[in-house]
DNA sequence: ACAAAAGTGTTCGTACTACACCCATGC
DNA sequence: GCATGGGTGTAGTACGAACACTTTTGT
């Protein structure tokens, strides 16, 4: 067997995470993208994301990278692929580990900070070009968020507190780009049995309001203990 | 900004890939492992992995440890997870990225080379303590394994190039951990129209043979082209 | 009264479930 | 001829799909 010495030649590479922050808005699915203002890609927008400290696990990484850029925690994290392609780095080879994380928009306050001169919301239909690989982390993070949501309670993590039927189904329709049946999807939700009525309305809007609801943390977990599957459909049957 | 010399404190680790790799005979599914026989952790079954080279893909890796360890090429190979504990390795930080592959028993010939001076193939239900965090990441794999044969038409690679509908079965009972009901599950997957009849049937059974059949990939991508969606299910209805 | 979205009930088709018996081969 | 798995048909049911109208509020 090769010495010990011999293996220091592999202790050259650094590591980075970069978070895909997806947020719901306006009816539409959005990117938290900053502004890089340094070379390589100087002006070009990019994905929050950055070295990984020695000393520090990937997860606890995301999540500061989390909280120092956009003054968030607590918030659903997901590990998604690693990025590792020789050439996709200037200073040497860097890896980079992908989570995604999913936030209630009116929660967040991007700071401008470092490298970030300008925090902003993309749609996700319409980012350009992005700064090193992330147009293709996107679109894997974009996948993998299409499939979680089919099997898992987690669109909740991206509405307010207190929700209509209406604004899920949105959710569900933005995400999929699909369009969804009003009466099968409330009778499937309700069904499930998954939320709280809350009791109160909308207030203020010029039509019959509509109840909210929250998802019902405690309920899910007993169900899920019951052996209990979420799972909703995307496509209509052909 | 800080200078980019300042950044040279991040590039001090080191990255590995660890494979996973599935087969299943004789009614079980199974992992192939190899014995190490250096410390740390010598003499324990650990994962076949590597470090990553400078200048190689990902992915690239995962394929040259599983050529030369187990003499194969085009394998089903899957990234599932990546791993960064801090303290995870003796040596220093190491993060190693986890792949999971199917491969067709039959087909491996293990090779004893390096620090592997036995490689065999271990039920899964039956592992013991594995060197590093290698239990974790199994299990990690194992999951995603039970959730993507039952989207993904990717059982197949377990199986031989002709097959019977009983093996196919088979397979799905012992990942899955349950019996599922022949009559069925033979309905659903012939109606799905993905397997080729081959013509062929066992030979020397001390029973009526079964029809052989192989899985038609041209067929499956002209499926996938209209719209078609693999979906098998796990559990009976309550 | 009108606009605008919330909310609801029923029919139809289909796909999953459950179940019992005959068939082809080796010994 | 018997043991062993291979192979099939059918009836019941439950769930998703499709569809149109009434309700409640603000202006």
């Amino acid at each position: 067997m090769p010495p010990r010495e011999s293996f220091n030649a592999y202790f050259k590479s650094a590591f980075t995470v970069d978070n895909v922050i997806f947020g719901f808005d306006e009816g539409k699915l959005k990117i938290l993208l900053i502004r890089r203002n340094e070379e390589p890609y100087d002006n070009y927008w990019a994905l929050p994301g950055y070295f990984v400290m020695q000393d520090e696990d990937l997860d606890a990484a995301a999540q500061r990278v989390l909280r120092e850029m956009v003054g968030l925690e607590n918030v659903y994290l997901e590990q998604v692929h690693t990025f590792g392609a020789p050439g996709r780095h200037d200073f040497g080879r860097v890896i980079t580990v992908a989570y995604y994380s999913l936030v209630k928009i009116a929660d967040v306050s991007p700071k401008a900070s470092g490298v970030a001169q300008e925090v902003m919301w993309h749609p996700v239909q319409d980012l350009g070009e992005l700064a090193f690989d992330h147009g293709e982390i996107v679109s894997v993070a974009l996948n993998r968020l299409k499939r979680s949501i089919r099997t898992r309670p987690i669109g909740f993590e991206l509405l307010p507190p207190a929700f209509t039927l209406t604004d899920l189904q949105h959710l569900y329709e933005a995400i999929w780009e699909t369009d969804l049946e009003k009466r099968n999807f409330r009778k499937k939700i309700l069904s499930m049995d998954l939320l709280k009525d809350l009791g109160r309305s909308q207030e203020g809007v010029a039509h019959r309001p509509a109840k909210l609801y929250s998802f019902d943390e405690d309920r899910y977990q007993a169900l899920m203990d019951e052996g209990f599957n979420f799972e909703l459909r995307e496509g209509k049957r052909k």
